[in-house]
DNA sequence: CATTAAATTTTACTCGAGTAAAATTTTATG
DNA sequence: CATAAAATTTTACTCGAGTAAAATTTAATG
């Protein structure tokens, strides 16, 4: 037990007999040396206590092992959620995970790529803001930086985009809706930020027309995340000014359903689709919490598993094809839609 | 306009006409150079563009600018909300913050603290785990590392703790809903995982005592973070079966509580303290989303912004007194009673 | 067992800063 | 304007790996 403390790979190679450059081979790639080897120096790693330096092994390399992960907002359960997933498959395909949100807006998204480019990623995965997004400057920041999209698209940025095909969702929802009861009215903010809102306000309008319905159009004021304040505002004073055409609502996204419900509630609106009831709300998104609001949310599922299986498999790709401007086609996954109490 | 590319200081010494040394000190600390000089640096910065390389930067520094920052779960919103706050001041002060969540369990909270370790942080922030933590390795681990742990305390593990004073803040629930209707009961899980349960649970049955009530604790099963679906589960079961022994009920906190609202909702049970309600509920932490259950939540609000300076102040405070082992006292704030409709 | 291919070791150089000590310049002070 | 104090420059060394090229060893193959 000669618990000698290891300083650097000089000792280490001492230590164990194995010269410095095979260790330095190993720790890149454990199977790039003789098996013989490999168990060698996986021994003397049991028996004393050394970890390789990550700034001296950075310092020169041209890309080092890690990939960006950046967020608009961490504090909604959906980029919580997916970036949990993403972070855990970065580790298993060997990277390491460098998760940063960009709640401050579009400067503080300039900036984390900023901050990520000092850090030499391999990648990023980027599931930009939106509409608020600096479009130019990061498309510029991108430029020789493999870069992939999720969830939001902007166009000129990123050489891939995965994200869930809301035109099949809406449709898929809206024909449920019409099918059961009333066609819906689309409850959405005016101007949102997020891409997806406006995909899916126009598959609402489309779904709804090839149903031979009028499609209604139901915009709140709001330019923040606070969603679920943003649909509670808005659906109250709907509902004191009695504005609602029919009894059947698709919200934008399950945050704002969730402030609808609420806003419902406090006007002692029954929702739901039993008798009984005054009001049909349906979401978009399958919410954390969608479950436990009061009625459950009856709401589209989108798969994190497979968004985020494919956002790192795409970006990896581009990594590995060190082909510069390599564009892999868009990845769109449909949603499954879930059928609760409250529509 | 020469924009021609700098590579590295010693470049940028030689386009800018300051020395090296002096330039590696700027960057360290821009104000512990002479005005005239960060002058001429600062313009030439707007020249050329250069930024010191983050890994040879760090690789002879014993203690670099990053500060780790390290919770149980960013699917919580208490956790991403807290970590934001957190985030922000960590930069206010000069410093780097490295954000990683244990979702993965002890075994994931340890390797979080290891992989901090190699990227030799100046100190770490942490949000341990709880009862599930594996204690006697993270004590291990923060010897000579400055830590400060806050939300929940692990004994001999860092040397300061910020969190709530859970004491009082339930004594303050528990009065108000005395003196305003029945006693409450207490909600919670049986084996919970976070610390402040336990401080919550006695905080209940002393208030209850100094009351002259007598406590009544209902313990539900449940290992897990899914803390929504054990208090639905939890409740459901508690209702049908017609096990409630006032309409009052105090959760451990507004998870537990947002699933029991849902349970209480989908068995026809009115919950509030107007005319007509059958049960009362309240809650504790003032999630962000107990303003939109429904009804909406009656709870404790603890001060972001608060824990998170007073965390981030300790921490600075134990780094820059650079004494081995100081010690400093616990800082519990206590809540605010945030009143709504649920009770 | 000879031959070849693959893996490893040796040797030597690189990367981009931090930093200490001595020499020099600049600034502040009286 | 002389002098002391502060800031800067010069010089030179360090840190902990990556990596390329040549020399050597080991393993695989027939």
């Amino acid at each position: 037990m000669t618990t000698k403390t290891i300083k650097n790979m000089e000792e280490f190679a001492s230590a164990s007999g194995i010269s410095r450059p095979t260790l330095s081979k190993y720790f890149n790639d454990p199977l790039s040396v003789r098996a013989s080897t490999k168990a060698t120096i996986e021994g003397a790693l049991e028996k004393y206590e050394y970890h390789p330096n990550i700034y001296a092994i950075n310092q020169n390399r041209v890309k080092t092992k890690n990939i960006g992960l950046v967020v608009p907002n961490l504090t909604d359960p959906f980029f919580a959620g997916i970036a949990r997933v993403i972070e855990s498959i970065i580790i298993e395909r060997g990277y390491n995970p460098l998760l940063m949100s960009s709640h401050g807006g579009p400067d503080s998204e300039i900036e984390n790529i900023l901050n990520l480019k000092l850090l030499k990623p391999a990648g990023v995965l980027l599931a930009p803001l939106g509409r608020a997004s600096n479009r130019d400057n990061l498309a510029k920041l991108a430029e020789g930086l493999p870069t992939v999209l999720f969830d939001a698209k902007l166009e000129d940025v990123g050489s891939a985009f995965i994200g869930s095909d809301n035109q099949k969702s809406v449709a898929l929802m809206v024909e449920y809706l019409c099918r059961s009861g009333e066609p819906p009215i689309f409850f959405e903010m005016k101007n949102p930020i997020n891409p997806n809102a406006y995909k899916r306000r126009s598959a609402y309008i489309e779904a709804m027309e090839n149903l031979g319905h009028k499609p209604h159009l139901v915009q709140v004021e709001g330019e923040n995340w606070d969603f679920e304040k943003i649909g509670f505002e808005g659906a109250s004073k709907l509902i004191m000014n009695n504005d609602l055409p029919t009894n059947t609502v698709l919200c934008s996204n399950d945050r704002l359903g969730i402030g609808f419900l609420a806003a419902a509630f406090q006007n002692r609106l029954k929702v739901g689709h039993s008798a009984g009831c005054h009001l049909r709300v349906a979401g978009h998104d399958d919410h954390p919490f969608a479950k436990y609001t009061c009625p459950s949310l009856t709401t589209v599922s989108q798969d994190y598993e497979e968004i985020a299986e494919a956002s790192v498999n795409s970006l990896l790709e581009i990594i590995d094809s060190s082909e510069k401007n390599e564009t892999v086609a868009d990845n769109l996954f449909s949603g499954r839609l879930v059928l609760r109490d409250s529509a």
